[in-house]
DNA sequence: TCTTGACCTTGCCATTATGGCAAGGTCAAG
DNA sequence: CTTGACCTTGCCATAATGGCAAGGTCAAGA
């Protein structure tokens, strides 16, 4: 089991991670540079195949890289406390509930105009003129604000060059 | 109401784009070129920015920029059928939706394993284990002679198939 | 008039995680 | 050998934004 030894595709299809993927965490250092033979492939091993399904699990389940560099670290320390992999679990619940929240915000404001849209042969329609209007129909746009809505608008002269 | 001419920095003010992206919508062709003042600098009517508005709208409720193109098209075409309008909707809120249920899948699953964890000072711990326990994935067939997952070696169990 | 500072311009880098393509080296089987 | 699968590095692209830098423009104040 530990003599096996392979090159970077079958630890790839072993692990679900693609080839190149495996090349990007070793890049970004989530994962420790593979030994190289003196042809410079890159050679895996079952531990090695073993921690890229870890890396693929946690991605499957929505972690960050850098999320999973933390847990990488404490599935290696056998004298890690769990609370610490509980806490981690835990805030990206929290992480995972608000996108859903605001997933669903947009989904019902969607919906409600999408009710009062006729949705025939007739030109007029509640969901473009909802688009437009430039009301707060917004909620959480993601992950920015929305830009102050007029900041300070205390800036010169606003003239127009060529005005109409 | 429009004679209102203003630079980008009027502009972004007034629709909540960031001139930054404003200038970026102009280059993907999301919006039109803005004329310019002999000096190069981009000005932009009261229309523009209720455009930009819209965008910004429609950005808050997850549409991507390709839909909003389209969304753009259909809210200048005095003449188009509702019903386009709502299919786009419709379909989007299809996708919204299945990103609510791709991440309330994750969320299910990680509150499952961080319940079984005592999250105490204790090593053990069952998310760190569900997260290692990986399953199986797939290779695609290879055409000639498979050159073998494994270098030099003696190879074994090839399992595969993937889950995402 | 000159200085100042806010504002504009273009352009490149970074992010997140992946895929794709290309040019070229390696290796094992026929 | 030839062949074809497989490996290597590296650059481009995606989606949407932010940030920084170098340099031009402009209006107002001293």
């Amino acid at each position: 089991m530990d003599g096996m030894q392979m090159n970077i595709g079958g630890a790839a299809s072993r692990s679900g991670v693609s080839a190149k993927m495996i090349r990007h965490y070793e890049q970004i250092g989530l994962i420790p540079a593979a030994r190289r033979t003196d042809s410079g492939y890159r050679t895996y091993t079952g531990d090695d195949v073993h921690a890229l399904g870890f890396i693929r699990q946690a991605r499957n389940l929505g972690f960050s890289i850098k999320q999973i560099g933390n847990l990488l670290g404490l599935w290696r320390n056998q004298r890690r406390p769990s609370s610490k992999v509980k806490a981690l679990a835990l805030a990206h619940i929290a992480e995972l509930d608000e996108r859903i929240r605001e997933l669903d915000t947009m989904k019902r404001v969607l919906m409600d105009l999408a009710a009062r849209c006729h949705g025939d042969h007739r030109p007029g329609c509640p969901i473009l003129d909802g688009l437009a209007a430039g009301a707060p129909i917004s909620k959480a746009p993601a992950k920015h604000r929305p830009r102050d809505l007029v900041p300070r608008q205390n800036q010169r002269s606003k003239r127009a060059h060529q005005a109409t």
